[in-house]
DNA sequence: CTCGGAGCCTGTCTGC
DNA sequence: TGCAGACAGGCTCCGA
C-alpha cells in the first residue's frame, strides 16, 4: 500500500490530532512488533509528526532529566494503518497491533498482514533514510544524473530501491515511467539528458498529484481518520492491463520484473 | 553489482 | 459449495 504520497497523507492527517498531546500509555498486542524494544512513553509529549521516506515519523519530548527525546518510525509496509480516534474503545479491534492512549484521543496501529514495523531512535537523524527524498530540493537534475550514472539495473527496479531515492513503490514507479515516456526495461544508467529531465519532472508531478488526491486506495490504504484517497481514479497504467493507453490507445501491458507487476504502454514508452 | 527465488503474513479473488 | 492456487501497494535474505 503505502508509498510516499500515502505516508505523507497519513502524516498530514495525524499531525493536527497528535501535536502537543501527552502520552498516557502504550500497549503492544502483536508479538511480531515486540521484536523491537519498546521504551517508556508515558508522560512524553508529541512534538513532531512527519514523514521520513516511507515511514511515519513521530517525535516525543524528553520524559525527565537525563532521559532525552525519542523518535518513532512506523513503517506501514503493505497493510498498516495509523488511525486516530477520539475514543479508541469504539474501534473494532480486528488486526489491532498497538495502541497509544493520549491525554486526548487514541492512536491505533492496525495491520492485517503484520509486515509493519516500529523502530525507535534517540535522534531524528538516525531515523532518516539513506536515500534522497524525491520532493526535496536535494533532488535536481544533477543529483539525479549522479545517482543514475553507471547503473545497469532496469529503471523500474532502480526506482524501487530505497538507498538512492526514497519513497517510490510499485504503483508510482509504473506511473512515473509512463508519465516520462520511458520504458521500464531501460537500463537506468542509459537515460540521456532529456530522458532524465522528463523522469525528474514525472517524479515530481506524479507524486504531487497523488498527495493532492490524498493517496491511492486500491483496497487497504486509509488516512488517520479511516478515509480513502482518490488518486486511484487518476492512475494511467497501473492495474490497467488490456485497456487502451490514455495517450495513444495502444493496449497497456503488464510484465513481471523482479517479481513485481509493471504496467506500461509498449508504443509510447521507449 | 545484479538477478532470481524464497520468505515474512493474511485476505481476497478466480477457476475448476 | 469447496478448495487449491494465484495474487497483493513492502522489504530482506540467500545463493549464483
Amino acid at each position: 500500500m503505502p508509498e510516499l504520497p500515502e505516508v505523507e497523507t497519513v502524516a498530514l492527517s495525524l499531525r493536527p490530532r497528535l501535536t502537543g498531546r501527552t502520552v498516557r500509555t502504550l500497549r503492544v498486542y502483536d508479538p511480531l512488533l515486540r521484536r523491537s524494544t519498546f521504551p517508556r512513553l508515558g508522560g512524553r509529549r508529541i512534538v513532531h509528526v512527519g514523514r521520513s521516506g516511507k515511514r511515519v515519523l513521530i517525535g516525543f519530548s524528553a520524559r525527565s532529566a537525563g532521559d532525552g527525546p525519542l523518535w518513532l518510525a512506523v513503517h506501514l509496509r503493505m497493510t498498516g494503518r495509523l488511525i486516530w480516534a477520539a475514543d479508541g474503545n469504539r474501534d473494532s479491534r480486528a488486526h489491532l497491533r498497538a495502541r497509544i492512549r493520549l491525554d486526548r484521543g487514541t492512536l491505533s496501529f492496525f495491520d492485517t498482514r503484520r509486515f509493519g514495523t516500529f523502530e525507535w531512535y534517540r535522534e531524528a537523524d538516525a531515523a532518516g533514510p539513506a536515500g534522497i527524498d524525491p520532493l526535496s530540493p536535494g533532488l535536481g537534475e544533477d543529483a539525479l544524473a549522479r545517482l543514475l550514472r553507471g547503473s545497469r539495473q532496469n529503471v523500474k527496479a532502480w526506482l524501487l530501491r530505497q538507498d538512492r531515492l526514497v519513497g517510490l513503490g510499485n504503483i508510482y514507479a509504473s506511473e512515473i515511467l509512463y508519465a516520462a515516456a520511458v520504458s521500464p526495461a531501460r537500463e537506468a544508467g542509459s537515460l540521456d539528458r532529456r530522458e532524465r529531465r522528463r523522469l525528474l519532472e514525472a517524479i515530481r508531478r506524479v507524486l504531487r498529484r497523488a498527495i493532492g488526491n490524498n493517496g491511492t486506495t486500491l483496497s487497504d490504504f486509509r488516512n488517520a481518520h479511516g478515509e480513502s484517497g482518490s488518486n486511484q481514479h487518476y492512475l494511467r497504467v497501473y492495474g490497467r492491463e488490456g485497456q487502451p493507453c490514455p495517450r495513444c490507445a495502444t493496449t497497456v501491458l503488464r510484465e513481471v520484473q523482479q517479481q513485481r507487476s509493471t504496467y506500461y504502454c509498449p508504443a509510447c514508452q521507449h
